[in-house]
DNA sequence: TTAGGGTTAG
């Protein structure tokens, strides 16, 4: 019999004499598998003790698995190295689900592959008991222990080494998530074409990545399929979908969802919140905070980011001050960094640069490169060339591989003529191989995405796009509008100083989709980095004289233009 | 014999 243990909670100590006095435990040593399961997470060793006493498979997995949903999922593995000692307890396919699920938990939540080790030690051990590709749950298991660390191909391998037999609805929505984890989104769209059944799971994998990308129209495709075969929008899924209406900037469409989602909890809220506010409707964004809490929902932490983004989007500085004062009472929401950049911003927004260096200086936390970046972006607006500077410092100390603060520094200089500086900037960006990503756009026209790059020709009808921009120019200068180059020093990659600002990649997509489209239509644009100012200007005139609504998503926010203006207030 | 895999939104 197993020694008495001093540690830990104390295991059902009558349960085990009950076990050992009535011989259960002789005649079946896996009746021990409640009590080792129950002792796993509060004294291990008096759990190991009993095992060793009474081995069984059994026993051992049910242990193993107590283990790998408990506080310390390492020692799941721990379990697993000393049942593998023991000739009674050999694993079987009932161990390593839960084992694997122990490994996927060990893994840092921010960085990939390195600490896979776990893990792929546990799949070799599978591979060598030839138990790698005989079971489902197995393959599953393991391409989601290989999803969470990062490590695409293998999980790809895991999937394709399964038998077709065994590629069920979790193993294709396993390999869904793993393609939208890593950020692989037009693959997602494409692997879930070739599934053969489709599920809530794989749809709310779907939406997601179809919000990432801004496709709205396949989108909208999912939702009508799932209409179609459910009665009632879940609250996850109905989330998942009006989060996705609002990062393709259709809020019509996602007010309607909201409204049909039944249960909302305070992720459905803050989502809609914070699409409101992005999408430049920030007084109903607050006006449905306060319903939501008239609803006895309580905000949570990025509940209080989108309310305080609605106020920064607004320019209501009292009223986003306010709410930064009182949260931590008031909501029971302890700010954190991220609330002081909204509040950073909206400063910055107000054109009130001391008082946002001041926040700065003294928030509880160090300064991060969102709060400098929130300064940087309020300095480049209101002009502020030496705060701006400053700002940009900062950030180089915090992160020297920061393009925009050196896009900034360089531009800053430029406007100077001090062309040393400059050239200073350039060499050390290129000494540290820093450079911007080309700016592309994407438009979805009847459900088909086209992509451009700046001064891209490869699209078929790349003759009228530019015989459109022609026009577009035209109209333009008859409008008065000169372009602004000013940004052009922006650009880093020589080549792309070079590419003619009247060809960037968001102007081309406008072009194919003036093209495509007819008076009264809107036109939807998702561009990769920000938009420029010079794009932002040419915008705002065409939706007014060609009478297109133009939705444009940038990096960091939406643009609805429409008759001549913009949502963002030409703050962005 | 008993038990095991997928889940999304800011």
């Amino acid at each position: 019999m197993p020694p008495p243990t001093t540690a830990g909670t104390l295991p059902n100590r009558a349960l085990h004499a009950r076990l050992l006095r009535s011989g259960a435990l002789d005649a079946d040593p896996s009746a021990a598998a409640p009590l080792a399961a129950s002792a796993a997470n509060s004294s291990l060793p008096y759990a190991l003790s009993l095992l060793r006493a009474h081995p069984s498979t059994f026993s051992y997995n049910t242990a193993i698995r107590s283990l790998a949903h408990g506080p310390r999922p390492h020692l799941a593995v721990a379990l697993y190295r000393s049942m593998l000692l023991g000739p009674l307890s050999n694993p079987n396919n009932y161990t390593y689900p839960p084992l694997l699920a122990a490994c996927a938990r060990l893994l840092p939540a921010s960085s990939p592959t390195p600490a896979a080790a776990p893990g792929t030690a546990v799949h070799a051990s599978l591979f060598r008991r030839g138990l790698d590709s005989r079971d489902r749950f197995i393959g599953a298991s393991l391409l989601s222990f290989y999803a969470a660390a990062g490590d695409l191909p293998a999980a790809r391998q895991v999937f394709d080494a399964s038998p077709p037999g065994q590629r069920d609805l979790p193993l294709w929505n396993s390999l869904l998530h793993a393609h939208l984890s890593q950020g692989f989104y037009a693959h997602v769209l494409r692997l879930s074409r070739q599934m053969p059944a489709a599920d809530e799971v794989t749809l709310l994998a779907l939406v997601s990545a179809c919000s990432h990308l801004g496709a709205l129209d396949t989108g909208r495709w999912a939702h009508a399929s799932y209409a179609r075969t459910r009665r009632s929008t879940t609250r996850n899924l109905g989330t998942a979908l009006l989060n996705m209406y609002m990062r393709c900037g259709d809020v019509e469409s996602a007010w309607s969802v909201f409204r049909e989602t039944l249960d909302k909890d305070v992720r459905t809220w803050s989502v809609m919140i914070a699409g409101l506010a992005t999408n430049g409707l920030p007084r109903d964004a607050l006006a449905l905070f306060a319903e939501m809490k008239n609803t006895g929902v309580d905000p949570d932490s990025i509940t209080m980011t989108a309310v305080l983004s609605a106020c920064a989007h607004a320019g209501m500085v009292d009223e986003g001050k306010k709410f930064l004062d009182c949260m931590p009472v008031e909501y029971r929401v302890q700010p954190t960094i991220e609330h002081y950049g909204c509040v950073v911003d909206l400063l910055g927004r107000a054109g009130q640069l001391d008082e946002a260096l001041a926040l700065i200086k003294t928030v509880p936390f160090k300064a991060d490169v969102v709060l400098w970046g929130a300064l940087l972006v309020a300095c480049r607006v209101h002009k502020n060339v030496d705060m701006g500077e400053m700002a940009a410092m900062e950030i180089l100390k915090l992160d020297p591989q920061h393009a925009g603060a050196c896009v900034f520094l360089s531009n800053v200089y430029a406007d100077a003529g001090k062309w040393d500086l400059v050239q200073g900037v350039r060499s050390s960006m290129k000494e540290h191989k820093i450079y911007k990503p080309p700016g592309s756009s994407i438009v979805e026209l009847n459900g088909v995405v086209y992509e451009f790059l700046s001064g891209d020709r490869s699209h078929p009808q790349s003759d009228r796009i530019y015989a459109m921009l022609d026009e577009i120019c035209k109209t333009l200068s008859l409008k008065g509008h000169k372009p602004s180059t000013k940004e052009v020093t922006f650009d880093v990659d020589e080549e792309d100083k070079e590419v003619c600002i009247s060809q960037h990649s968001e102007k081309l997509a406008l072009a194919l989709g003036l093209i495509s489209t007819t008076r009264g239509d809107v036109i939807r644009i998702v561009k990769n980095l920000r938009i420029c100012e010079d794009c932002h200007s040419v915008m705002k005139i065409v939706s007014e004289v060609y009478d297109r609504v133009i939705v444009v998503r940038d990096r960091n926010r939406f643009h609805h233009f429409k008759n001549g203006s913009c949502s963002c207030l030409d703050y962005w």
